[in-house]
DNA sequence: TTGTACGCGTTATCAA
DNA sequence: TTGATAACGCGTACAA
């Protein structure tokens, strides 16, 4: 690695008129100059160390992307299939606008913060965070912030400053659509599938809640099937909830991956999908095309939410004011092969 | 951020001391004066600089991850769910020792050289290297590299110094194993499927090759069904080739996925999975408990590739000499409900 | 036991 | 139009 001040020792000039023509400040040097240098650096193949300059900059030209991945729930969360559309779209984002991304995972909030700050991460993407998790990186960590995904309280949002933003979906109104299709389609009994009720999660019941409500359907709380999400207990929990799925017509499940599991838990049990039994799903991603028949569920695209946060993120490194502090993405309905009439 | 220089001077004492309380250096150090540093560095919540320590200690502790991902296979790698598993093994390893792991996926060998030098990244990780790429790579970069699943000509080979490992998978075995165990069932039109036919498909495909020939079983070029690996072909072509799948009896399937996609597209057009048609995969990632029936495959453990390359990469970063430069590990049969015997 | 001085590679300021 | 010099934060050889 040839270092600036090597190159101007073998071109008898000084380390400054080098750093002066590779960052183009031409004004300031003779055109015979910035020839002579630019063709050395070619030469030479003249890469930066990146520490030095940021050291000198005080910046790092990283994105921190912080997943706190509960140990209970993933043991790892890349094989999430959401998790890897978003992450491809923060990638791709992230390096076309020249920076570069690092990932933290973690449980430990302190953990991550320390990192985050041994690096001098420039901008921070936070998924997976609780309202407090939130808090607690917003207090310690004094630069741009974007989250994915994430619902705030809003005495909590109090203590954000304008450099938090969210990126989320609609996931009221599309659980609320999913449901209506459902219940469009004549469904009444219709149970709602989740590991937990919190978040994204309580969002889509409420979507859920607020269309049986409009359809004058009761809610019991023996319509909330909860699957436990740990590795060894998730076959059994899912196969006891197809034991019960006659009680139902339809169910609307929280995760496409689910809704599948669903689907081949009930087939293998003797109910049929749709005919017996309308399962519909949330996402859509690629676990719906592997199923028999092809899930129908909601749409979203977990890529560009991506992008938007990632470029979101660099917009306000640069020191622009985001426009809005919520940015919401709408999910849509993709019909398929596992809904139908009931009887 | 602060830093030691400002801890010395609340201190009353130089920086060099506190430097030393710091990295343990305690014998040259009175007992009072390291509690008083740490009692100080607890509280201000002392973090290094890493890109100082870097620039000072010629390092960088960043693992660099190269996936060099060929645009019209993957518009997205992470989606991959061997890769996704891979990572996840990778990402644990290089965290529990002490290094962060920074990805590099492009298709450009020359952008990542460029990027890897920037960031004086001190050791490598190759995935979905061709050979020569992986020549190229050596050549210009002098630090340690591990490939994963590299399979590299004899010729190549000599260009290699001895900072060169490839941890791999018993392709061949796992390939041989997989037919032999269908032609135990009595199959005898074996019909294979990949999306090419070199690296590590090659060499599956050579074990398919020796099975049949170990069974005196013929081989014709019009058992190779090649899948377009495009996202928008490959359904169609599946399709296709499930259209002609009565010529067989049995498919080996070079992935987990395109195989459930066979028993998908198998079944959606009448061909009953294992009755009429039996379906063995490779990888045994979680697609293959996505499908009814599950699906028979060969198992590999690939977080635990990820693991063992990350291992043996920081430990020629930290200077041990390897003692293979192949580590293979093995694949194993995983019955599961594709496979039958004929008729 | 503690402190001084310098180097790492780059950028920025200011003087020539 | 160019160059000298300091600064970024840390580690370390050597001096005190």
């Amino acid at each position: 690695m040839i270092t600036i001040k090597e190159i101007a020792r073998e071109l008898n000039m000084s380390a400054t008129t080098v750093s002066n023509v590779i960052h183009g400040k031409t004004r300031e040097v003779s055109a015979e100059t910035i020839e002579r240098v630019q063709k050395f650096l070619k030469e030479v193949d003249y890469v930066p160390n990146i520490n030095a300059r940021n050291l000198a900059q005080n910046q790092s030209k990283i994105i921190g992307v912080v997943l706190k991945a509960m140990k209970y729930k993933y043991d790892n969360i890349f094989i999430d299939p959401f998790v890897a559309e978003l992450l491809g779209g923060i990638e791709k984002a992230v390096r076309e606008q020249g920076y570069f991304m690092m990932l933290y995972l973690s449980d430990d909030i302190a953990e991550i913060l320390k990192h985050v700050s041994t690096w001098n991460v420039d901008g921070l993407l936070l998924f997976c965070m609780m309202d407090d998790d939130a808090l607690r990186v917003r207090q310690k960590y004094g630069k741009p912030i974007v989250c994915i995904d994430t619902y705030i309280s809003d005495e909590t949002r109090e203590s954000f400053t304008d450099r938090f933003v969210n990126v989320g979906l609609d996931d009221f109104g599309g659980a609320r659509e999913a449901v209506s299709y459902l219940l469009g389609k004549g469904h009444r009994k219709i149970a709602f599938l989740s590991d937990n009720k919190y978040g994204v999660d309580l969002e889509r019941f409420r979507g859920y809640r607020k269309a049986l409500g409009e359809f004058g359907v009761e809610y019991s709380d023996r319509n909330f099937l909860q699957v436990r999400p740990e590795q060894e207990e998730q076959e059994k929990s899912i196969m006891k909830i197809a034991g019960s799925a006659r009680d139902f017509t339809a169910i609307f499940c929280c995760s496409d991956l689910y809704a599948v599991k669903m689907v081949n838990a009930c087939e293998s049990i003797g109910i049929r999908v749709p005919a017996d039994l309308s399962i519909i799903g949330f996402d859509d991603n690629y676990c719906g095309r592997l199923c028999r028949p092809p899930l129908t569920t909601m749409h979203q695209d977990a890529e560009y939410k991506g992008r938007i946060a990632s470029e979101t993120l660099i917009r306000m490194i640069h020191g622009e004011k985001p426009e809005t502090r919520q940015i919401i993405l709408k999910a849509s309905l993709v019909e398929r092969g596992t809904v139908a009439a009931p009887e």
